[in-house]
DNA sequence: TTTCATGTAACAATAATAGTTACGAATTAT
DNA sequence: ATAATTCGTAACTATTATTGTTACATGAAA
């Protein structure tokens, strides 16, 4: 697909689906390429690409907005409370990217199949 | 304390403070007083308020920034991403609740006397 | 009744994110 | 070659969320 039709898909614009996709790009995800029939496509099959790969491509800090505070590294009572909640924050961090690492693309594909055909023989 | 003074402990602005407070105030965590000698004080022995009375009382969509997407409701690849993300993220959710209802401020204050006794040992 | 402190609304400043425009580089069709 | 695509990217604008500020009302104690 290019850029554009990705964008309407998402209803968004051609440019801020390249600067998603860069990440992905860059993390041999997916390929890029250029003139007539250009777009982007995977990069291998779907059963060898994880969330985790996705989610470290895209920029970990996306689930876990807290975590050790650094804003004044000085601050004794924020160290800790950084001491007392890092290893809550550890353990479920470690919990969620195993999950992820354990899910696939082609995973997410059959289950949105899945669904596709319960919602058909539903209709009739 | 004071807002005021708690405003100058945070670097802030005490109607910041104010704003904040209230969400503790509300849950029963700390009480407010007004005119002289007034101010901020817990309602009750710091043994009995867990860290997770306090992530409630300041709303909850702290820490898992992603989690069941809602943004396009209809997008059948969204629901196909929820359900297949829904229970590693509610797995992990529920590991870090566990320590924060497990964890009082008694025991950051326990964890932060032991560091300053460390800390005036160090120096001498 | 003066002083101090919270409660809150209204507004301004700041920062982060998203969207837009513009143009260059690469690729393919004609 | 030349034109039509399509990504790559910089620069800028728009939008949104957060934070900070000002102003004033309310309540409590000296």
């Amino acid at each position: 697909m290019t850029s554009d039709d990705l964008a309407r898909c998402l209803d968004t614009n051609a440019v801020v689906v390249r600067r998603t996709m860069a990440g992905l790009r860059d993390a041999g995800i997916v390929q890029s390429g250029r003139g007539h029939g250009g777009g982007w496509h995977f990069a291998r099959p779907l059963a060898e690409i994880s969330l985790l790969d996705i989610y470290n491509a895209l920029g970990e800090p996306i689930v876990f907005q807290i975590g050790p505070a650094t804003e004044m590294p000085g601050c004794v009572v924020e160290q800790s409370v950084n001491r007392v909640i890092g290893d809550a924050l550890k353990d479920a961090e470690a919990i969620l990217m195993a999950r992820f690492a354990g899910t696939t693309l082609a995973d997410l594909a059959a289950d949105f199949r899945a669904a596709a055909k319960r919602c058909r023989t539903d209709t009739g």
